[in-house]
DNA sequence: GCCAGAACTCTGG
DNA sequence: CCAGAGTTCTGGC
């Protein structure tokens, strides 16, 4: 479904985002009509910003708060250890490999992890394509929505992530439950 | 337009 | 240790 971009110019896509606090600091959750198109982990909202204007340049942002109060809180509430995962609807575009992708890792209980070569041969690949993998997980706007940071090593050690390694641990250790240690 | 290299890797020699 | 395997994107010529 790749209906614009021609247009280009004539047809901006419009996009409401909003920013709000969490345990991970700052995020900033951004949607179209259709449903989210990006989740950023920050510490400073100039710079979520700036990642939101650097994946649509040419969109047109509008921060509303409002209309994005029920993404915002189910994320809230997922970065707080009180819920498994926002079934919240998606707007990435991406190529049909990497919905795949995506789809394999949402199928990823909460509390596990998996490596990358298994997610390559539940989708039929072969270890061969554990990088490709790597590549789509990488290309994935929306970390927290499609858990990216359940892909893991072959050894459950961790590689790489857009948004930081330690963030990504500490996302790990939260649905584990290890995160919450009451003194 | 095409070629080369990179990107959240894995595995075998 | 080094190179190859499968996909997508980006930049340089």
């Amino acid at each position: 479904m790749r209906d614009e971009g021609r247009d280009g110019a004539l047809t901006p896509q419009q996009i409401a985002y909003a920013i709000f606090d969490s345990p991970f600091g700052r995020v900033l959750a951004a949607a179209t009509e259709r449903g989210l198109c990006l989740v950023g982990l920050g510490e400073d909202d100039a710079a979520l910003e700036a990642e939101l204007r650097a994946d649509y340049p040419r969109a047109a942002l509008r921060r509303d708060d409002g209309a994005l109060a029920g993404a915002a809180e189910a994320l809230a509430a997922y970065l707080a250890g009180h819920g498994p995962c926002a079934d919240l609807p998606l707007d990435a575009p991406g190529t049909p490999f990497q919905r795949r992708v995506w789809a394999a890792l949402c199928a990823i209980p909460c509390g596990e992890t998996r490596t990358y070569g298994q997610i390559a041969e539940g989708l039929g690949m072969g270890r061969g394509a554990a990088r490709a993998v790597g590549a789509a997980c990488g290309a994935n706007p929306v970390s927290l929505v499609i858990p990216c940071h359940r892909a893991v090593g072959s050894d459950g050690k961790l590689h790489g992530f857009r948004w930081g390694i330690e963030r990504k641990r500490r996302l790990l250790e939260l649905e584990r439950g290890d995160a919450a240690p009451p003194p």
